[in-house]
DNA sequence: GCGCTAAGTAAATAAATTTTTATTATTTTG
DNA sequence: CAAAATAATAAAAATTTATTTACTTAGCGC
C-alpha cells in the first residue's frame, strides 16, 4: 500500500525495460533477425511476432521503417545477395595457374556456402517462391556476370596451355560448382535420412568438399594421379 | 412423372452440381490436388481452400479423409516418395558394362526429375521444414538404399574391370548424380536470372544431361575420346 | 530548459485460414 | 425395403496473423 514510488493511477506499475532510442540499431536488429526468421521457415512460415521478439521490439517498428512484411523480405533478400557479392569481389581470378584457380573456384563457393547458411536458405525459399522478389531486385539481376565471365576466361586459358583436355559451356561449369557444393546442404535433411548419415558433420562436409574438387577437375581433364 | 426433381420448399433451388459418391476417387483427388498445391506453395504456402477448389470437394472432406492439413501434407509426401520407389525397384542395376550401368544411372535419375517436378518441389519444402515429416515415415527411410548399395556395386564392378580408375565412396556419387540432375531445376528462378537465361528451355536441359554424364563418367575415370 | 519530431509501446482491428458443427443425401446391408 | 452408416454440403466458429490506431516519451536543436 505505502509504495513510495505511487505508481500511475490508472496504470499498472509494469518493470518495463524501456528501449533506448537508437534508429539504426534498431533497422539493423530487425533486419538480422528477419533474415533468420525468413530462412529458417520461409516467406509465408515466417511470423513477424517472432522477429519483434527477436529483435526485442515492437510490431509496429517493422512497419515505421520496411513498410511491411513483404518489404522486409525482399530487404532480408537484397542483404544476403549484397554480403555474397562483396565478398566475390574480393577474390580477383583471372590470373594464375589455370588448375590453381580452379580449384579455388569450387572450393571458395563451397567454403561460402557451408559458412553462410543463411544465403541458401533464403534462396531455397525464393525459388519455392518461383523467384518472386528476386526479378524486382535489379542490383542483383546482374551481380554473378563477372564470376561467369571468370569461368569463361579460366576455360579458355587452361584450354589454351593445354592442362585441360576440353572447352565446357562456362554456364554449365558454374552450374555444376554450385551444385556440387550446395546440393548436400540443401538437401541434408531428405538425404540425409535417405542415406543413413548426419550430412551437417564436419567430417561429411570435409569429405564432401575434396570430392567437389576432384569431381570438378577431373571434368576439366586435369590429370591427378595420387 | 412423380419423380420431378421438385426443389425443397425451405430451401433456394440453388443448381447445385451434387457429387455423386465415391469415396475412393474423392480421396484419390484431394490427394491428387494437395500434391500439386503443397509442392506449389510449400506446407505454410498451401491453402485448403485451392484445395478443395481444385477437388470440387468440399473443405470438411479433408478432415474427413485425412483429419486435417499437416496429415493430408504427409499423405502427399508418402504419396509421392511411394512413387519414385515403384520406379526405381523397375531398373534393375547390377549386372551388364559398367560404363553403360553408370551412364543410365545418371540419366535415369536426371529424367525423372525433369519428369516429375512435383518430386523435387516437395522434397524442397520438405527440407525448408528441416526434414519434420519425413523423420516421422518409416517407409522412406531406407527406401533408397537397394539404390546405394547397386552403385557401391557398380563402382567395385568397374574398378575391378578396370574401367574405373578410382573407387569413390557411394554416398558422395549417389549424392553427386543426384545434385547435378536436381540443382538446375530446384533452382532454376534464382539460378536463371543470375546467368540470365531460362534454365526450363529444353535446349538447356539436353545440354545439361549430357554435361552431367560427362561429368560423372569423367570422374569415374572413363576415358571418353570423341 | 523548451518544444518538436520521430522512436517507441500497447492494444485494437481487420483479414485470412483452419477447423467444427449441424444438417442433408446417398449408398449399403440385414 | 427400412435402417444404419457414411459421404457430402453449407455455414459458423475458432484461431491465427498481419496491420493500424492512438498514444507516450526520449532525445535533439535551438
Amino acid at each position: 500500500m505505502s509504495r513510495m514510488t505511487r505508481p500511475k493511477a490508472d496504470r499498472p506499475p509494469k518493470t518495463q525495460a524501456v528501449r533506448s532510442r537508437d534508429p539504426a540499431r534498431t533497422r539493423a536488429d530487425i533486419l538480422s533477425v528477419a533474415v533468420q526468421e525468413f530462412a529458417e521457415h520461409g516467406f509465408h512460415g515466417a511470423r513477424v511476432e517472432r522477429i519483434t521478439k527477436g529483435a526485442k521490439c515492437n510490431a509496429r517498428m517493422i512497419y515505421h521503417y520496411f513498410g511491411g512484411k513483404e518489404q522486409l523480405y525482399l530487404a532480408a533478400l537484397d542483404s544476403v545477395y549484397a554480403a555474397i557479392r562483396m565478398r566475390e569481389t574480393q577474390l580477383c581470378f583471372g590470373a594464375g595457374d589455370p588448375v590453381a584457380e580452379a580449384r579455388r573456384l569450387v572450393e571458395f563457393t563451397f567454403d561460402y556456402f557451408a559458412e553462410n547458411a543463411n544465403f541458401l536458405k533464403m534462396i531455397r525459399n525464393e525459388n519455392l517462391l518461383n523467384g518472386m522478389y528476386i526479378k524486382r531486385s535489379k542490383t542483383i539481376r546482374d551481380m554473378s556476370q563477372p564470376f561467369i565471365a571468370a569461368i569463361g576466361d579460366l576455360v579458355e586459358r587452361g584450354y589454351a596451355a593445354g592442362v585441360f583436355r576440353c572447352r565446357p559451356d562456362p554456364v554449365q561449369v558454374y552450374v555444376t560448382v554450385v551444385a556440387l557444393s550446395a546440393h548436400h546442404l540443401n538437401n541434408a535433411a531428405t538425404l540425409g535420412t535417405v542415406v543413413g548419415q548426419d550430412l551437417t558433420d564436419p567430417a561429411f562436409q570435409a569429405e564432401r568438399r575434396a570430392h567437389a574438387v576432384a569431381v570438378v577437375l577431373a571434368y576439366l581433364g586435369v590429370r591427378t594421379e595420387n
